[in-house]
DNA sequence: TCGCATTGCATAGCATGCTATATATTATTA
DNA sequence: TAATAATATATAGCATGCTATGCAATGCGA
């Protein structure tokens, strides 16, 4: 019995996320920004000033990846912290003059990459790829769960 | 403007394929291997005693990921390095009696995984889903070429 | 108010992926 | 055949993700 990677949906969904992940970095590189940086800043560019915590609750990744995300977003000069002005243990997030500067670019970059991926799908597919895509998330996050 | 990381493929896709390889790696975790050794591992349950070179054709990632994951694979006593009989910058690979036991085990649980993030999926849902995969896959890999 | 639990964030350690580059061996060519 | 090019693999350095754990500050119950 053999085992087809081509019929597998994780192999599958492992390889599109790889590639769409590069074709991201390629086309953001020039703003300054990396893939890993991107759900953060499309939380803050909506809202800035978030404690981690806030930030936290609108990503789906763990604690300790976004800690790591923003240092290296504060080392790149796109974020500053400030001190929380009644919880010594939290801080506030600030999107810096430099990243402000370029969310229309990024917007733009992030909406092509997602149409080159689905350029020869019609719009009633794509609508179906994307609550496929929905339905999967849903149910893979169900299971997780392990209901303790 | 707002931008919505449910109707974005990009983070669908991503959010989707972390999933996958965490509830994968939940369930090989007994078996002593993890995601990243898996496509490794199929090819080699397949066909034994291939080169680095020869394995990279059948996979889809870059040459020093490879390397790297073989170097963990040995240390772990899947696989073992043999000299290449006619090449002595090759080495062939061979995978250990622990490993070729575990193969029924690994498919039977790989195809689990995709048995459950599908379940709520008819069958014919299934076989558009990976269609549209394939297609994206095929479409961000052409774009990815650029025409040198 | 003292002591303990909880909370907010950081750090350690690892896997998986990438690009760029090094190294050693083999193949080619002048 | 000596020099050069090509090939097979390894290494360096980094990003992104995870779990587990540390630490300081806050909050709450006796």
């Amino acid at each position: 019995m053999e085992f087809d990677r081509m019929t597998s949906a994780g192999y599958l969904v492992n390889h599109m996320a790889r590639l769409f992940a590069e074709g991201l970095r390629k086309r953001i590189a020039p703003l300054g920004i990396v893939p890993g940086q991107f759900p953060a800043l499309l939380a803050l560019w909506d809202k800035d000033g978030l404690t981690q915590k806030e930030l936290l609750a609108l990503l789906d990744i763990e604690q300790a990846t976004l800690a790591n995300t923003l240092t290296r977003m504060e080392r790149d000069g796109l974020i500053t912290r400030k001190e929380h002005p009644a919880d010594a243990r939290a801080r506030t997030i600030h999107l810096t003059e430099k990243v402000r500067a370029i969310r229309d670019s990024a917007y733009k970059v992030a909406m092509e990459v997602n149409e080159d991926a689905l350029s020869d799908f019609s719009d009633k597919e794509r609508a179906v790829f994307l609550d496929f895509m929905r339905r999967t998330i849903t149910t893979l996050q169900d299971d997780g769960q392990g209901s303790k």
